[in-house]
DNA sequence: CCGTATCCGATTTGATACTG
DNA sequence: CAGTATCAAATCGGATACGG
């Protein structure tokens, strides 16, 4: 298990940047880069996006589980934000197309790293929790 | 940045069926990857500890904004999941110190990868949010 | 086809007070 | 110092119905 950053194939192929500096400083926009991506449904929204661009109801039949008003509202906020492009057909009846704007594409890097990690070690997770339930192992140091 | 599109790295290479929605399966535990740290204070504790164990007043002061409640929970689950340990000194008055486990590291790297992308682009949104207060510019294409 | 509006329950968060 | 308990508010998310 303790391999656990030996290779990092995608994105991060480099050794674990100084990144982030002065973490209590500068954390605060990436709590801004979660909170608006952490929500139930936007990291699916742009990862699909992240194929090809999309209309209302193909996104709505590819997610399977969304409610119309979230699945606007999902759309409205990435809208807002800049990472998703909205794009209106005058055809009868109506077509609207959504795709990633340059933004998006961007963000589509760190969040495929994130997923990565998600699908790595989901196992490791689960074993965490199986483990921790009924016995809370918190280690206890002996006083020197 | 234009080279963010040419392929995305990992689990999404594969092209998104428009009957089966691989995108919902691949997704899934990248989704739990999302909501386990997607919450307010997860990720921000996450980094906060990846540059060195902290102890409990220690983070209160350090993000600031922070209740206690919120805190202890975000360190429960942290530590359910086997992302962060939990060393009790029994002292007194007693102390206890947070710090990652070697799962909790390597969820650190996509992390700042995301926390990277949101300190770069945070101006970028941010105008792209002004931008949308009061006028909708949605565009729209003609018909052909 | 592409939404918006309304109602309603579930979950999350914060403020405050209290304890070993 | 390091939490827990309780209450109230805000937000999230789904179902349904309706409109352009």
């Amino acid at each position: 298990m303790s391999a656990a950053h030996t290779d990092v194939p995608s994105v991060l192929s480099h050794e674990l940047p100084p990144s982030v500096p002065a973490a209590e400083l500068a954390a605060c926009p990436a709590s801004d880069a979660f909170r608006r991506v952490g929500d139930k449904w936007s990291m699916l929204v742009v990862i699909i996006l992240g194929s090809r661009s999309h209309r209302y109801n193909e996104l709505h039949r590819s997610i399977e589980g969304i409610s119309q008003r979230m699945l606007t509202r999902t759309l409205r906020a990435l809208e807002t934000d800049g990472l998703v492009g909205r794009r209106v057909h005058p055809t009868v009846p109506p077509s609207v197309e959504y795709s990633l704007t340059p933004l998006g594409h961007s963000l589509l890097v760190p969040l495929s790293a994130l997923a990565d990690w998600g699908i790595r070690h989901e196992g490791e997770i689960q074993a965490a929790r199986h483990r921790s339930v009924g016995s809370e192992a918190a280690q206890v140091v002996e006083a020197s």
